[in-house]
DNA sequence: AAATTCTCCTGAAGGC
DNA sequence: TGCCTTCAGGAGAATT
């Protein structure tokens, strides 16, 4: 499931083959995502060159010359650059057609969503509210700790908020509390300034070195060119209920927080 | 305001 | 083997 490391890398992945060029055709398959994907796109974004790859969260942003199209990859959407003449899948919704290759969006639960923007992509109703990039000088421990006073709501949870911070998903999370021994249903108004600093670290050490290792691969992730993600053979909490904590051997408990299930240790983590 | 529940959807996994 | 049930899960919307 894409989180910000797995959208970072399809972005690192499909930049350098659609940089700059100019998009011959919009092919909308189907439109029914999670929001319906305007059909004028068809005819607004043909002829226009792209200038730039961005990303805000978890959503990709496709800068062309007369807005940004919005790119969100939900559950199990994934872009990935193909040539023109091949074979199209199942649940392979749209196609970016470019001069030299095609961008092709493919997201067969339909969770993700597609949005065009014209004028400042920041005021975008799902923009304008998000909270700090993880991976910035704007987030640190002082952000977690102010934000999270009187709050009751489980950390985890908090720390998945996108108000509070972006791009944190349910497997980084569970690492993220794992390596710093704080229980996941603590009220986030419970934890103390020390251990904020400590969790936004790791928030930011974990996401880093996903992004490195070129996303996490689960079910299907793969990169913007077809490549796995090995992040997977790094997680110590996520997945691995019932299995022993890395530290002290007792069996990782699972528990739902939220509606998600959520892996850890009760030994370490406290 | 903050917290909780609901919703979208389909592939995968488990039960029998 | 195969059909049926359950579940995961990002995140905005609706509800309490």
């Amino acid at each position: 499931m894409p989180e910000l490391p797995e959208v970072e890398t399809t972005r690192l992945g499909i930049m350098p083959h659609i940089q700059g060029q100019r998009l011959r055709e919009f092919e909308l398959r189907c439109a029914k995502l999670r929001w319906p994907v305007d059909s004028a796109l068809i005819d607004i974004l043909p002829g226009q060159k792209l200038k730039s790859v961005l990303r805000r969260g978890k959503y990709l942003l496709l800068a062309f010359e007369a807005g940004h199209l919005m790119i969100h990859l939900g559950m199990s959407g994934s872009l990935r650059v193909v040539d023109g003449d091949s074979e199209v899948g199942k649940h392979d919704h749209v196609d970016l057609i470019f001069e030299h290759c095609v961008l092709r969006y493919r997201d067969p639960r339909r969770f993700g969503s597609i949005h065009w923007v014209e004028g400042d992509i920041e005021e975008h109703w799902l923009l304008a509210k998000l909270g700090p990039e993880p991976l910035s000088e704007g987030f640190d421990g002082g952000v977690l700790y102010k934000r999270s006073r009187k709050r009751q709501i489980a950390v985890k949870n908090f720390i998945m908020d996108t108000q509070v911070v972006v791009g944190v998903g349910n497997i980084y999370a569970t690492e993220a509390l794992f390596k710093t021994g704080i229980a996941p249903q603590k009220a986030a108004g419970k934890v103390s300034r020390a251990r904020y600093d400590r969790l936004a670290e790791e928030i930011k050490v974990v996401l880093a070195s996903a992004i490195t290792r070129g996303g996490t691969t689960l079910r299907d992730f793969v990169g913007g060119t077809g490549e796995q993600g090995y992040f997977a053979l790094e997680l110590l909490a996520y997945g691995r209920a019932g299995e022993p904590c890395v530290q002290c051997g007792t069996a990782l408990k699972t528990e739902k927080i939220g509606q998600r299930a959520s892996v850890y240790c009760s030994k370490c983590q406290t």
